[in-house]
DNA sequence: TGGGGTACTTACCTGATGGGAAGTGCCCGG
DNA sequence: CCGGGCACTTCCCATCAGGTAAGTACCCCA
């Protein structure tokens, strides 16, 4: 969907699946909850070094809209907001699978350079 | 990538996918072509119903620049081209099962409708 | 002779996508 | 008291994917 709202009519369940992923981080927001279970906003803007705060809770917004994720707010202060996949993301992130490593071999069969977490901060992608 | 040439530096495998599978038809034309083996360009258009046939020769070109497909010309008159999945084509086609059967789920979970392909025709997505 | 099919290319236009920068309200440590 | 962190929101701007429409060059069929 992204911000549009585009949510079908669908043609296939490619389509579908797409639509959800779509957005520059989600992938990205995808593992980086898979891997750690839990995240705070502060957490997820550091592991994804260039994304904007905007960006990131757009995409976040809409991943709760697509009932990917939860977002759970604590009456703190200061303000606590934990972030974790829903049963739906996992299984998201279980269908993505197959499909890294397809792209994990296309990077290594083209020699493409990959960019690891941590140097991706200091260069800004065009 | 798209028109633009992206193309990496990727972050990760879903990264790489993602950049080539991003494409308002490209999972389609993967699906059309997966289906018949061959198809010629004014059979893909008639299958994707709505598609441009600039978006489509862009499409395919790109394709055909990262691998997925072939592009075969045969000097005849009329002009004959014919499409066909390369190996990595048929590749990303199977790494995208377990998604499409995901955003399937999806759509039956959420009761959205599925639009089949003979009626997507007479409907200009916005 | 004119309409339709083949496979495109080119130019122009619009709307969605994402970036940048600043503002908000509250608190804590130095 | 100043700076910094937290978790945002708002606005404004650049880019770009994709749509529309037309042109090309050749052929076949009625």
């Amino acid at each position: 969907m992204a911000a549009n709202g585009r949510r079908g009519p669908y043609i296939c369940g490619i389509d579908a699946a797409l639509d959800v992923v779509s957005g520059k981080w989600k992938g990205l927001i995808l593992w980086e909850l898979e891997e750690h279970r839990v995240r705070r906003f502060a957490e997820l803007r550091r592991a994804l070094p260039g994304v904007s705060e905007k960006m990131l809770t757009q995409h976040l917004r809409e991943m709760e809209a697509d009932d990917l994720v939860v977002r759970t707010v604590y009456a703190e202060v200061p303000p606590r907001v934990e972030y974790t996949l829903t049963a739906h993301g996992r299984a998201l992130n279980e269908a993505l699978g197959p499909l890294g490593a397809w792209g994990s071999d296309r990077i290594r069969r083209e020699g493409r350079e990959l960019v690891d977490h941590a140097d991706a901060a200091a260069m800004p992608r065009p």
